[in-house]
DNA sequence: TTGGACTATGCAAGCGCTTACATTCATCTG
DNA sequence: CAGATGAATGTAAGCGCTTGCATAGTCCAA
């Protein structure tokens, strides 16, 4: 927004009859001027419809209240609620949002923290804790205040505000065998790069190995959306012997799957058990309705939120890992046979 | 404070054995650095890590390519795929996108607009038309480059991007008009300082004047949650007529309402048919399915990006006014009576 | 009265970048 | 071959703001 008329301190000063320090000091540390003066610039400020520049406060401060949060994508709900909350948490404390995407794809996340980085966020959100070397370096080298989200990883130092994704892998595949399934198959997200996905398997894999009796029928990655995993579901149903249950690795994958099974004739969870991850509101709505693993979009994106402000404050972090816990929810689609 | 070890231009320009001028020029037009330099330039950025500073750009070039975004919430997908199409457009520009959130509350996105304004918003996406005296002159006094979406007002001269509400109300009723339904009532967004809901509500009305026996039964307001939607479609239904069909301005309230049916033993749509708004993933998932009216996301949130980066670059506008169709999706929620 | 302590304000040096203008140098033209 | 041309690069003046330090004014204790 250009107005070559834009007013700036200096006519601030001019009109108040004061320094364009004092302004300054009135905007940002009022009780350093005496009554009086600040009553003269207020006013000053106000005929004059005075806003501080951007751009110079940025420069000069070298800080500009703003926060980068990279996601894989809005276009699910997965992150929605949670980046709702983390938006909500930065706003009371008056500082702004700034929103890339990467698709999933870690050349795309690397542009976005770039991109997002010389757009002056002074810290950042990632989803997940894998990258590649170049971007930890990156991240290193610039010394970027950030702090991940949706994952709790035990190694490295980044902050982070997430769940166990292995462990609630583990959880649910551990309440489908104690429904008595024994022949298992699972549809998860592209793993590459992706570390919650890669966790959750991984975790249900080794529910399974811990289960005598119990087996993996087959395992399907797609994309997270519902004609993949329709078309994934259809895959690992087309093998000779057939899963009793389909673990899926997200609402998403697990909404996709019972579309098609209802397709095929198959009656959920009737004909076969098919359980969610993540809980978004789509796991509500379907007849039956899903049996999931809950996660705490909202306080964890609260929780990421102040930290990463608590952060940038150079506020002394009692904690690192905030492991926040995810409860499975019974509801319909999964059966004791 | 400094961050001491950031390598500013000069850093750059001291090892590629240049002027900072010549980096500079380098990064914003290539062509005019001679092959062999732009190569020693770009690998001096590459060892050093150079990231433009932001404040210093901006002040320079008084302009910070970034756009903000106000839209009433995250929470619900009912803006998620239009946004992700916005910013996946503004980030192929190279514009990054800042985010503030109303909560459908013109206090709050009074506030918002302020907010990313002073973070130095070159421009700024608003949810619909209908905004109070202040925000107008607000917006009119800083000369805020801008585009509404989601409506498409006949009135105003800010350019907007988006479908006509009132007709798709229309065009729906009608519908369920033409189904044979004679007994509506309806379940809408709270109305106040939202003129999309009020819009759809009046497209409604009009089309039941228009069908002769045709008759409104019922008008309930409520929040976009299932919860809310739930218990008006219970007050609705609590009445001693009984509508056939309930015609809902969005999806959320609708599947709320089937939600609601389900619970009270109401079969949908042999008992009552119901009808939903905007076409999110969620009306595909329903059983049975949402029948609801299409609205283009995804190419609304795109077109709403293109014309403002136009409106940024000066271009000149031939239309300012984009009006997108909406289509009706037929599934099996409505029936023929 | 006087010096010290304190407060209110001003002065001016940057912060890192862009860009108009100046300079250099190779290449061409008549 | 002198002079004109133009491409490549350098020089340096800001952009608007913050802030360390200097200065002026006020008050009080000795």
């Amino acid at each position: 927004m250009r107005d070559s008329n834009r007013p700036s301190l200096e006519d601030v000063a001019a009109l108040a009859g004061v320094s364009t320090a004092s302004i300054s000091r009135c905007i940002n540390s009022p009780q350093k001027v005496a009554e009086p003066t600040r009553k003269r610039i207020q006013n000053a400020i106000e005929t004059l419809g005075y806003v501080p520049h951007f751009g110079g406060r940025a420069l000069a401060r070298n800080r500009t209240n703003t926060i980068g949060a990279i996601i894989p994508t809005m276009d699910n709900a997965m992150f929605a609620s949670g980046l709702q909350a983390f938006q909500e948490t930065l706003s009371a404390a008056r500082v702004t949002l700034l929103v890339g995407s990467s698709n999933y794809d870690p050349d795309q996340e690397f542009d976005a923290i770039r991109s997002l980085l010389s757009q002056g966020a002074d810290g950042l959100l990632l989803i997940g804790a894998a990258r590649p070397q170049k971007t930890l370096a990156f991240l290193t080298q610039h010394a970027v205040p950030h702090v991940l989200a949706w994952c709790c990883p035990k190694t490295g130092h980044s902050p982070s505000v997430g769940f166990d994704n292995q462990k609630s892998g583990h959880d649910i595949t551990a309440h489908v065998l104690a429904h008595g399934h024994r022949k298992l198959a699972v549809i998860c997200g592209l793993r590459e790069g992706n570390d919650r996905a890669t966790a959750r398997v991984l975790g249900i894999k080794q529910a399974i190995a811990r289960q005598s009796g119990a087996q993996l029928l087959g395992l399907e990655e797609c994309k997270y959306s519902f004609e993949e995993a329709g078309a994934a579901f259809a895959q690992l149903l087309s093998k000779p012997e057939k899963p009793s249950a389909v673990i899926c690795g997200s609402d998403v994958l697990a909404v996709g799957a019972m579309l098609q099974a209802h397709k095929m004739g198959l009656r959920v969870p009737e004909d076969i058990s098919i359980t969610g991850f993540d809980d978004i509101s789509l796991a509500r709505v379907t007849t039956p309705s899903l049996t999931t693993v809950r996660v705490p979009q909202h306080a964890m994106g609260r929780k990421a939120a102040e930290v990463l402000l608590a952060l940038l404050n150079q506020e002394p972090a009692q904690t690192l890992q905030h492991e926040l816990m995810t409860t499975i929810v019974d509801r319909g689609t999964l059966a004791r046979v």
